[in-house]
DNA sequence: GTAAAACAAAATATCGTTTTTTTGGTATTT
DNA sequence: AAATACCAAAAAAACGATATTTTGTTTTAC
């Protein structure tokens, strides 16, 4: 059973996180579904559908709907309902290259303002992330998931001084989006090429607060990343 | 009179632009009335009273205002209610900093790809934008609003080649918050500065390809606009 | 045999009402 | 007098039903 609502009372009641309105977590669990695949790209998303899969009313669905549409999560066109955002290899190209800007732009950001918490942020994380990483040659699916997670931290902590609330939003967004392709992409073992070592670059070079290399680096390795998902995607799209 | 609803059928029509549904209709009257400040920054947003002014049902205001929050000109909170999204110096200038990386971005990226029908585009509108200019100096009030749209459409043309989606609706997003705030500052004439001055030299390092000239130029012509409109928030906000 | 038309089923958009929550004012207690 | 509890009005969220549009299928015409 997928249902949210609470069966104690008559409307139901938000059984999820931080939820505070039924909208909210319908929203998030859809939003979960989409970034996870289990709604596909450009598969119709039938109001009527998941109105009795969750078990509430129409309008909260078609409300929770409209609100994934800030993230372009969602589409939606004319009298046709709405979709799950449709993905292409050149949309994807497109996220690459503003997902690459933006994190310079966050990370040169976060440099010049970071103090001292900040810097102790990225250590802790940088730890733990290596940690991860050294066991990840041995049995690299069980720790898929934990490199996953401690890669996204790491990457958090280095951009966490930036004050800018946009850039980081619409670097979220464009995190997300990454993210559904690269599920698509990583079917099989882990990427050949040495993360850590890059990692380790990107670390000491924040830490020395050296923005061009630190630029060039982060640059790189994103690129890195970019060309073999756009790799794999060349054959399946 | 406000009302959408067409008389002559039950449930009625979008009578609005493009739009192919109500909720469509409503949202972009509602986008409008943000924009020009008819919402003030930070005011509630009632459903029943809009309900009643537009003369539409619940859920279609409430969906309306859901999809204003794409583009971040509507906040929602918990289970209390929209509201227009408030406005702060702080928040002005992350938009500020945002919309010139991006615009530069842009830029760049159109002129890396631009053809001839791109630069025609360009000598177009520049030439429109300089007329207008020419008359700027003698009627002032009257040419203005002919002047901003001028502007408008050289800063376009300038991008039009650009063929990032995400960087033109990022872009596109920031511009449409920035002119909140652009309403506020500018009460009296027109801007002390040469800004023909500026545009024509744009244009021509444009025309030269001359990205790295362009970017410098580009940034600095922002960077003078949010000055001035800083300086006339700094006292109000 | 293909194309247009008519029809039926499915799905969307919209509405008005009901339930729940918040809010602001008044009374009660310490 | 300040803090708390209570209550009523207002607003928000959620629902389920209805009207409209789209879509796919079958029939009819050329």
């Amino acid at each position: 059973m997928n249902t949210i609502a609470n069966q104690s009372t008559e409307t139901g009641v938000p059984s999820k996180g931080g939820a505070k309105t039924m909208i909210e977590a319908v929203f998030s669990q859809l939003r979960e579904g989409i970034l996870d695949g289990t709604h596909e790209p450009g598969s119709r998303l039938r109001v009527e559908q998941l109105r009795q899969e969750f078990g509430v009313g129409a309008s909260t669905i078609r409300e929770a709907l409209s609100r994934l549409m800030s993230e372009a999560l969602v589409t939606t066109e004319g009298q046709r309902g709405f979709r799950v955002a449709p993905i292409s290899l050149d949309d994807f190209r497109d996220i690459a290259e503003m997902r690459k800007m933006l994190e310079v732009m966050a990370l040169q950001s976060s440099i010049e303002k970071g103090d001292d918490d900040w810097e102790a942020g990225i250590v802790a994380a940088y730890h733990r992330l290596s940690k991860v990483e050294e066991r990840l040659d041995s049995t690299p699916d069980e720790v898929a998931t934990e490199w996953s997670e401690q890669n996204k931290a790491f990457h958090n902590a280095l951009i966490a001084a930036c004050g800018n609330k946009w850039l980081l939003n619409f670097r979220k967004i464009l995190h997300d989006q990454s993210n559904r392709y690269l599920r698509l992409a990583v079917t099989d073992r882990t990427l050949p090429r040495d993360v850590h070592a890059e990692h380790e670059a990107i670390y000491k070079a924040t830490l020395d607060r050296d923005i061009p290399v630190v630029s060039d680096l982060m640059a790189q390795h994103i690129d890195r990343t970019v060309k073999v998902i756009s790799q794999k995607l060349e054959s399946q799209l």
